[in-house]
DNA sequence: TATAATAACGACAAGGGTGTCATTTTTGTA
DNA sequence: TACAAAAATGACACCCTTGTCGTTATTATA
């Protein structure tokens, strides 16, 4: 005679086959991904899965959003963590591609995601979420860069979404190649000193670089 | 009481079904294409298309190599076109990504290759082919940059590899987002302006920017 | 024109994935 | 303890793809 489930437990449910199903993309991809391995995954039955997401792209795009949220959360905290120096917060985000990508590579979710991009983009339905993840990560870096030269600690030559977009693009080239490739066959760590010694030109960074890394 | 068959007959065919299933994987991407998808397009049989290859696969890694092959003479040319120049060459390259990507975008194979790439890395067995690629383009660019400083046109301070690979890593970012997104939405063309900047000053290019564009 | 070698065909069996739904189990309340 | 509502289950029917292989069509020669 009354509703007879506990209150949120539904959301609890859902945070288990979600944070199970990202460990499984993350580990064979989203194609090679079936609903029967999130199933074995989560230990929940077949129909359990389908009483939460409709489908695994379902699946997959509520990861992403939370993925897209946990890096935003990820930026402010480098940022406090750096005292405001928008420099040295962009210096510990590229820093997280030297060596690390190539260590946990074989649980890159990230991987999924632009496999996923790369596989979808040509269905319409999808190109939504595909340019909303580009848009979000430009304006992310613009609103970034900004503030370093509000800050005074950059004064580009260039417009701030341009140098924006170009990190960007760099940035995705180099996950890719460094998930696709098998360590040591790229330096991903030059490359990266390349970039940063671009970056700082364009950006024309005021600070001397005390502790550059 | 004498073989049946026209000479090279066979190698014609081969032709007919490569050419075709690179229409398709262009258009359909390569786990979408099916093998379904390729006897439709070159109007031979299912076990007409198994009498030359032996799977999806077989076919796409033929078409992967012969892609590989037409690049490297795409090069050569460019370079005899521009009088032997690296910097006018490398400028004629990168030229490539600034509009035409967005054109025929709905016939992208480089899209299909990165694709496969990234949906396939995962198996050691495919390992191979992944590197192979990025080790040939790697060395293409390098050779390039060192005829570059033989010729005097260049005298950059870092090595030649790392340079060759800050290029590839930064125009497969490039191509990632000019297949993924629609045109516009990324301004491809500041993007590579801004690239060509960083790879003058990398590469310290001696020679005045006449005819920069 | 007859024929033997072989190229081309297409029906078929097998495998695997998907989403549904009738049935069973669980759980909070009376 | 009883029970009704909701959660969880897993068998099922459907669909699509793959690679094979016995059969048919073709073709260069004699």
């Amino acid at each position: 005679m009354s509703p007879k489930v506990p209150d949120q437990h539904k959301e609890q449910r859902q945070r288990e086959i979600l944070s199970a199903s990202k460990k499984v993309f993350a580990k064979k991809g989203y194609e090679a991904t079936s609903i029967k391995d999130i199933m074995e995954a989560t230990g929940i039955s077949r129909g359990g899965i389908y009483d939460y997401f409709s489908n695994k792209e379902h699946i997959f795009l509520s990861l992403l959003e939370q993925s897209m949220e946990d890096n935003r959360k990820e930026i402010d905290t480098l940022l406090q963590k750096n005292n405001g120096s928008v420099w040295k917060t962009l210096l510990a985000i590229w820093d997280d591609y030297r060596e690390a990508k190539n260590e946990d590579k074989e649980d890159s979710f990230s991987a999924a995601i632009i496999e996923y991009g790369i596989a979808h983009w040509r269905k319409p339905e999808n190109r939504g979420y595909i340019e909303n993840r580009y848009g979000k990560a430009a304006g992310i870096f613009s609103s970034l860069i900004q503030k370093g030269i509000d800050n005074g600690e950059f004064d580009p030559v260039t417009s701030v979404d341009d140098i924006s977009r170009f990190m960007i693009s760099f940035l995705d080239g180099i996950a890719i190649s460094a998930i696709t490739l098998t360590h040591g066959f790229m330096q991903t760590g030059k490359q990266i000193d390349l970039f940063e010694n671009s970056m700082k030109s364009m950006l024309n960074v005021k600070e001397p670089d005390l502790s550059q890394r």
